[in-house]
DNA sequence: GTGCACAAACTTTTT
DNA sequence: GTTTGTGCAC
């Protein structure tokens, strides 16, 4: 691979660069003066503070349109990494926008690892790779660990890939290559991991390939052992800007320091209290460090908000204050103030869906003198995506459009992983990764056996899987049906490879024909599981995703450092995601159910962390609050079901932490006369309770533990429970109804004749079944 | 080689 | 309570 080519990294930028030099700045009187600050402080080491909400983007791109601008820097020198891809394109749109025109290249501002990319294939002889290497996702990475551990002898059961993936990630994340890999550390894995490391790399490079941890990794050796490289990257990108640098890993973190060594022009912008991430190998102690790495560093606080009413931000910096060691800010703003944070204990996980279902409702109508709210102004966040099954089980029935943000994303589903591995067959058949993942997908009558008969043939040639596998049709060393299939296989491989170069066919319609013809179109056609259909839609969709490239290796390319989730569905719905998800997000009301210890903070963060996990459970509830602008309600269950066992839960410490004049405690349905009439008297001492167990705890957790421990935090009598549920069992009915029967289990209703339900049940079909002996699929008695 | 039954595990998630 | 993966029978 040629070394990196000057000319082509400044093309096209200087004659822009020049035209705009020395132009009015009428972005500057956009902001305020720790923002302008943070946009005019061009040279040296910069460390931005930006609390939620303080402008922190727009500061950002406005000193990247300051620097070209002002003809400080070209484009292409300047070197702008973000963590996420749509981080980095609000970026590069923002830019243009205030700079009210198409920026020509910004080639270097991008992701972390997209960055390391191009970076790396320009390099990619020095890390003994090609620069055609194949990045594997975390998929491909456990498979091929998993082969490891079976080939080295290890039980898998007691020592599964996905484990080791997550030691070498960490291990990776560290900047720790299997040289240098800490003896203090070496035990993870039964003492096998550090060995099973160094084989996971050789294997990687025989490969041809790395992971993502490897783009990074690979960089900073390559930085580390080449002098003469370095120097030339850090002449060229004049300078750095740095987003979300609370969440840089070590690694990440070196290759900065590497960069930004010569000439220390580096802004990093972040904020401690927003770090989360730390169970990903994120260091807050890089931010926390700035100054020290970065001597003479300016640092420069932004913390006027303009998100969020003084009463939140009051919450969230009350909560936040329990933490030690941070840099330190105080968020302040403007905004009139505004609605209490509100706080509201419920009996259990599904009446607090319930309750969350209502006020959404009512909210959407305007209520308590508050003004109303479309569903796209309100969202639910959740510590865990476990949690969001009783919301949307609960919407489902009331009928509440909603959307759940994060989940599984488009690449990383089995059929879209499935058909790429076709795309990656044709375009480079040496791919032994891709081979293994399809050779029996769909169903070829190839087996453990034949697969391991393949592998012998092709290891004994030194040849690839799919070339192996041709020789073992060959050699008729595999037989019966298998053989036929597999052969069909090779001569079909082969034969959509030779159609990549046909100039009338286009790729879109060759990829078409590769999912036809191998059968793997017509695999999903013939399920018969629910699942099916959306499989095939998102094939569909596949394919037309490719029109956006120039051939099949160029989608490829792309795809596996782009994992975004684009299809935006449109139409007013209620946002569900996690505390993580959320971040960098806003809206006018936020509801944070599941305010309780063990949940929010999570025992196992707390287990595995101690302190310092307990920490960053704080700063996820800092995260939480500062995404509402005008209404904040808090929640807690007094019992939820975890892992199908019903536990008694205690409210969560940071509950304790929500400083009282800033809280106002409301009365939870049926506890008071307005709702469900029997429960007036038992409401008045449950709503005393309740604020009591608001306010009563000011003593650490552990303590509260102790002294509480056995006990129920909300002592409502079962009976007011009951009664809400036999006057919501006797109430009518509706169709499509889900509901659930004591002996049929979950249904949906397809009929109603007087006191008579006709059921289609998910488990024993349709059923015709009196409506006494059917609860609402919430109302289920335990 | 494929399908079914049972056991075990079970945050957070980007690239 | 659910999913995922492995063991066993056909």
């Amino acid at each position: 691979m040629s070394s990196f080519d000057e000319s082509d990294a400044f093309e096209g930028a200087s004659l822009a660069a020049r035209a705009m030099a020395a132009r009015p700045m009428p972005y500057l009187d956009d902001l305020n003066p720790q923002q302008r600050a943070a946009v005019e402080a061009l040279q040296g080491p910069v460390l931005m503070l930006a609390g939620a909400g303080t402008g922190k983007t727009k500061a950002l791109t406005t000193r990247i349109v300051h620097l070209l601008n002002t003809g400080t820097a070209r484009p292409n020198e300047i070197l702008a990494v973000t963590f996420t891809n749509k981080a980095a394109r609000e970026m590069k749109m923002r830019v243009g926008r205030t700079l009210g025109e198409a920026v020509e290249g910004m080639p270097w501002l991008g992701t972390f690892h997209s960055i390391c990319v191009k970076l790396l294939r320009r390099h990619a002889e020095l890390v003994d790779l090609k620069s055609n290497f194949t990045i594997l996702d975390t998929d491909d990475q456990i498979r091929l660990l998993k082969q490891l551990i079976q080939a080295a002898g290890i039980d898998d059961k007691r020592w599964p890939a996905r484990a080791l993936a997550g030691v070498i990630d960490n291990w990776k994340n560290r900047a720790w290559t299997p040289d240098n890999v800490p003896a203090s550390e070496a035990s993870a894995f039964d003492g096998k991991a550090p060995a099973l490391y160094r084989q996971y790399q050789t294997r990687l490079r025989e490969l041809n390939a790395v992971d993502f941890g490897d783009l990074l990794l690979h960089m900073v050796t390559i930085f580390q052992t080449h002098e003469d490289i370095l120097a030339q990257y850090q002449r060229w990108f004049r300078y750095i800007l740095v987003d979300e640098y609370q969440d840089t890993n070590v690694a990440q973190y070196l290759w900065l320091r590497l960069l930004a060594g010569g000439h220390k022009n580096i802004c990093c912008v972040g904020d401690d209290d927003q770090s989360i991430y730390g169970w990903r190998g994120a260091e807050v102690g890089n931010i926390l460090r700035f100054e020290k790495d970065f001597p003479g560093a300016e640092v420069i606080r932004l913390e006027q908000n303009y998100r969020s009413t003084p009463h939140i931000l009051a919450a969230a910096g009350g909560v936040i204050a329990g933490n030690k060691g941070r840099l330190g800010k105080e968020l302040w703003t403007q905004a009139p103030e505004g609605e209490k944070v509100r706080l509201i204990g419920h009996w259990d996980g599904e009446e607090e869906a319930r309750w969350i279902g209502e006020e959404i409702e009512s909210m959407q109508r305007g209520t308590r003198g508050m003004r109303a709210f479309g569903l796209d102004d309100m969202a639910i966040l959740v510590r865990a995506s476990h949690q969001m099954r009783a919301f949307e089980d609960r919407f489902l029935t009331i009928g509440l459009p909603y959307r759940v943000i994060g989940g599984p994303r488009f690449y990383e589903r089995m059929e879209i992983r499935d058909a790429m591995a076709y795309f990656r067959l044709v375009v480079s058949p040496s791919d032994d990764l891709a081979f293994e993942r399809i050779v029996n997908t769909p169903k070829r009558g190839l087996g453990d056996k034949a697969q391991q008969t393949i592998q012998r043939i092709a290891r004994d040639n030194g040849v690839s899987l799919l070339d192996g596998a041709a020789l073992a049709v060959e050699q008729g060393a595999i037989k019966g049906k298998g053989a036929n299939a597999l052969g069909k296989l090779v001569v079909d491989l082969s034969r959509w490879g030779r159609m990549t170069g046909d100039k009338d066919l286009s790729h879109v319609e060759l990829a078409e024909i590769i999912l036809d013809e191998s059968g793997y179109t017509e695999m999903w056609q013939n399920d018969k599981t629910p699942e099916a259909p959306g499989r095939l839609e998102n094939l569909k969709e596949l394919v037309k995703a490719l029109e956006q490239f120039e051939n099949l290796g160029g989608f490829l390319e792309h795809v596996s450092l782009i994992m975004d989730n684009e299809s935006e569905e449109q139409g007013e719905k209620v946002s569900i995601m996690t505390l993580h998800a959320a971040k960098g997000l806003e809206f006018p009301a936020v509801f944070l159910p599941g305010w309780e210890d063990g949940l929010f903070p999570s025992q196992r963060s707390m287990d595995e962390s101690g302190l310092k996990g307990v920490e960053e459970e704080r700063r996820l509830a800092y995260v939480g609050i500062t995404r509402a602008e005008e209404i904040c309600t808090i929640s807690f269950a007094g019992n939820r079901r975890v892992y199908g066992q019903w536990q008694s839960q205690m409210p969560s410490r940071f509950i304790d932490e929500l400083p009282e004049e800033h809280v106002e405690v409301l009365t939870p349905p049926g506890l008071y006369g307005g709702g469900y009439g029997a429960a007036g008297g038992i409401g008045q001492s449950g709503l005393e309770q309740m604020a009591a167990e608001a306010n009563v705890y000011n003593s650490p957790g552990w303590r509260r533990m102790q002294s509480r421990a056995g006990e129920r935090p909300i002592s409502q009598p079962r009976e007011s429970k009951s009664s809400v549920i036999d006057a919501q069992a006797v109430s009518s009915h509706t169709m499509g109804e889900r509901v659930f029967h004591q002996k049929f289990g979950y249904g949906a209703i397809v009929g109603i004749e007087g006191d008579k339900l006709e059921i289609d049940f998910e488990k024993a079909g349709v059923k015709k079944v009196v409506a006494r002996f059917v609860t609402g699929a919430d109302d289920v008695p335990f």
